[in-house]
DNA sequence: CTGAAAGCGCTTACAG
DNA sequence: CTGAAAGCGCTTACAG
């Protein structure tokens, strides 16, 4: 590899001068330029991250803290990964994705190290650990997520209150009347303080009563077998249901499949939508998923470029908050009693 | 941040006797170890892996290199990277996951800016651009996957041929005599040169024929709505089949459910055995299938642990092939002639 | 617009 | 067993 020293040797010119036309931080005259720019080509030049590193003492180089352990990697997680790496790297930094715990004692050991100038923070508690690291350290993060606790926190969440209006009011036009929320289990430690799961059941719970429905909410973990118990609770204990809104997108599978294992059609029994997937997962269902679709590229795009302009000391984004948009599958339909009554309209 | 040169003037030594100690590069006597770890636990001294990374010419970090593009990044892939960054970093090694393109073109890029000291290869094509470049730029590196060519190569994959036979023993001593293999479409460019799907096809027509069971292949991408037509095609084409290997975890949980539109039982009628399958997808099927299990959390720390021996000098460690192991669920039977006929002993 | 030089925080021959 | 010093490949005041 070639280095600065043999560019500026072969273009006749300083170091320095080197490094101002490459950093863009000096004016370097036109002429200077092309011999510097030829030397470069001549040679392969390639600047070496690490020396630079060092001296600027900026690595250009955000991790994004997956807690691996608590929360399943899946398809949804890889969009937000997918999305926030393209995102660093036309800005000239690399994302690396670690998998770190809940607690902060990793994040802590990671951080020592100086290997990154800052974190994108994942799957955000209501009271996160991790938060009170970073603080301690002085590393600039960005939540995608929130904690309760907002001042001064650079993030990026999804926009749980409209996600569920616009689900529930899909479902309310088509005439249905008789809903179930399929939430997250908040006894389990992993879930109790995660903050969609406590959010989407505040809105769901807000936006159901201006609707003067009946409020009926069901517990259940992130399971695809979960699922299939929910499903026989709402068979069982709400037989007049017509629609399902479920929050986690393994139950939601397991809820579908369960739902017709006990004989039920989707979506001529009952409807399903769930409120955060992706459209890979909805195609793995039979009939395929009409979901709300979790906003992942757009989410890890945002939260990356919210870091990047406080590492760079520009003026921040504003936190922003994205919906899950209704994305149309074979999942979603009118409530029979609707057609027969006519409700609903059209 | 505290720093070396503050260790050693607190613990009255040179920073060389630090370093030394740090890196167990050299003897240094109990007393002076003994104030020297005092001195680090007051300040709290972690090292700079920048600095560290510079002088040493050795950064630690290794990339694993995944097309994320060209093969969805879901909870089997997650399996590799997790158990790949766990085994790297019980070695002191920091493994970060990089999305780049099949084509070697932004591995290139990557890799001149001097990151990282070695790269673990994902999903490997017989004949891998990115093993030239790789190559062309003398980076160390450990395949997970093989290339048609291998002399000289680290690599640890799949064992395709054992868990062909496995698979296929399992549903012949079961009393199955007609097996249809779902393969992958290989027309489809990310995959016509995709090894596994090549050596899980070329592995089932031997054992097939071994077996001296008729050869039936139906090709299928790697989606459940592509699941879904081989399932189709399988009932119209193939109506006495009583066991389908499916190679792809999308289109398996396709198949399952495609038979099962089309009024057909699993395991009753027909039974489902995916060959290269993780249990958290097994558990979205219903029923809950029985899978041959990836090996991804022993290839992910296999094949991390053979790079780190070749980037520190160690005797390699010799090619290894794991196979997939059958995990049970519900989705295997006996199929219906064999208990009518008797055949299948037991 | 360009350059000489200090310095980032370590590692590592070399010397003792 | 320990230390003085060069050097890794850059960035960045400072000076001109």
């Amino acid at each position: 590899m070639a280095t600065m020293q043999e560019v500026a040797d072969r273009a006749g010119v300083s170091i320095a001068t080197v490094s101002f036309l490459l950093n863009d931080t000096k004016p370097v005259a036109a002429a200077t330029r092309a011999r510097i720019e030829q030397a470069m080509a001549d040679l392969g030049y390639r600047r070496n991250v690490v020396a630079r590193a060092l001296a600027s003492r900026r690595t250009h180089i955000i991790a994004m803290a997956y807690p691996a352990l608590e929360h399943k990697f899946g398809t949804s997680t890889a969009e937000f990964f997918t999305s926030a790496a393209e995102a660093a790297r036309e800005d000239d930094y690399h994302l690396v994705l670690w998998p770190v715990g809940n607690d902060g004692v990793e994040l802590r050991e990671l951080l020592g190290q100086g290997l990154v100038d800052g974190v994108v923070l994942m799957e955000v508690q209501l009271d996160d650990a991790r938060v009170g690291v970073l603080r301690e350290t002085g590393t600039p993060f960005a939540m995608i997520g929130r904690t309760t606790e907002l001042e001064g926190l650079t993030h990026v969440d999804i926009d749980f209150d409209t996600t569920v209006a616009d689900a529930v009011a899909h479902l309310y036009d088509l005439g249905h009347r008789q809903l179930v929320l399929v939430s997250g289990d908040l006894d389990d430690p992993r879930f109790h303080a995660y903050g969609p799961w406590v959010r989407i059941g505040d809105a769901y719970r807000r936006i159901a009563a201006e609707h003067r429905l009946e409020i009926v909410v069901v517990e259940c973990s992130d399971t695809t077998r979960a699922g299939h118990e929910a499903a026989a609770q709402i068979v069982r204990d709400h037989p007049g249901t017509t629609a399902v809104l479920v929050m986690n997108e393994f139950a939601a599978l397991g809820v579908t499949a369960g739902l017709q294992r006990l004989g039920r059609d989707v979506p001529g029994d009952l409807s399903v939508l769930p409120l955060l997937m992706v459209p890979e997962t909805a195609a793995m269902s039979n009939p395929e998923l009409t979901i709300m679709r979790t906003p992942g590229p757009e989410l890890g795009r945002l939260g990356t470029q919210s870091l990047i302009r406080h590492l760079e000391g520009a003026a921040p984004l504003p936190p922003q908050l994205v919906p899950a948009k209704l994305v149309p599958g074979e999942s979603v339909g009118r409530p029979r009693s609707a057609s027969a009554e006519g409700i609903g309209g059209r």
